[in-house]
DNA sequence: ACCTGAACACCGTTCAAGT
DNA sequence: ACCTGAACACCGTTCAAGT
């Protein structure tokens, strides 16, 4: 009676994943959050990856790109933009993303995303590497300090820079 | 009598990672390899991270750069390439490198071998945004073709490519 | 079709106690 | 200084059994 679906699992993924980090969202909390054996998840869900892989798309499936306005740059930068927005904002976006993408398991409404305003797959390839590495790299500046630790000799580019520097106008 | 020391536990660290994967890289892994007791790494050891750390270290230290050849583009290109052959092709060490570096455990040596050739700080960001991302993505079609599965609509171009893209050569 | 309960084989970390 | 043993609080996955 418990109306439980793919659906709902994520949904409650996604909420774990932004009130208590990836490390929580994990199969028996999931089953807490929802008052039900653990073991009951495994019917609506092939195991843990494809769970994760589905918050992923959640998550995604929230950016709002609007339609490309026919200059290739500006779209793809405004929407690698939003994309590394939101891979930084929610907790733990980024390790998350990068383990769906590298697993199959989720995240290929990304790369359509980019793929639709981009001029051919190399500089979709590119720009996809560039938003998942710099995320990714970008944690380290958040962690350290978060502690107050020494941040020099750490990432400090901004992603935009990034960008600029391989959509060659620097 | 076991000579037990920081530098024994990341050897033995990298060895199962080569040769189980970064999965079976635990505390009690390595602990059971070394045949002692699981809380004695503790004294080697702050945590599991400061293990990881240690292993992806190890796994730079045995990359060799040699001298700058003073043309940046090259040596950029030809660093970059050197660390990347080295990702992919040590089982799970693109994981390993993403996670040590996000969380500034580890994997500051790539950043420095790089920064020693590279023209500015925006461009050694660039690269190593893109070689952490590329690898990363590039575990899906390793994964997706060890299982005879469709491999269209992936990262397909190579990271020369991309990498001439940020240095402009194409 | 959908869910429970129990079991299996693991985890990382801490800490008193030993030598 | 360095290590053991035991405990604590977790994991993911499977599977017979229930409704």
């Amino acid at each position: 009676m418990s109306t439980m679906s793919r659906d709902e699992l994520s949904r409650v993924g996604l909420q774990l994943l932004n009130t208590h980090g990836l490390a929580d969202v994990s199969m028996r909390r999931v089953a807490k959050e929802l008052d039900v054996a653990v073991s009951a998840l495994y019917w609506h869900v092939k195991d843990k990856q494809s769970l994760l892989g589905a918050v992923v798309d959640r998550l995604l499936a929230s950016v709002d790109f609007g339609p490309p306005s026919g200059a290739w740059r500006t779209d793809l930068t405004a929407r690698a933009e939003q994309l590394y927005e939101t891979l930084l904002t929610t907790r733990d976006a980024a390790e998350l993303a990068a383990s769906a993408l590298a697993l199959g398991t989720g995240g290929e409404a990304m790369r359509r995303a980019l793929a639709e305003v981009s001029p051919n797959d190399t500089t979709t390839d590119a720009v996809m590497a560039l938003l998942i590495g710099h995320a990714t790299l970008h944690q380290q500046r958040l962690q350290a300090q978060a502690i107050g630790v020494d941040v020099s000799g750490t990432t400090s580019a901004t992603f935009r820079q990034v960008l600029d520097l391989l959509t060659k106008r620097v």
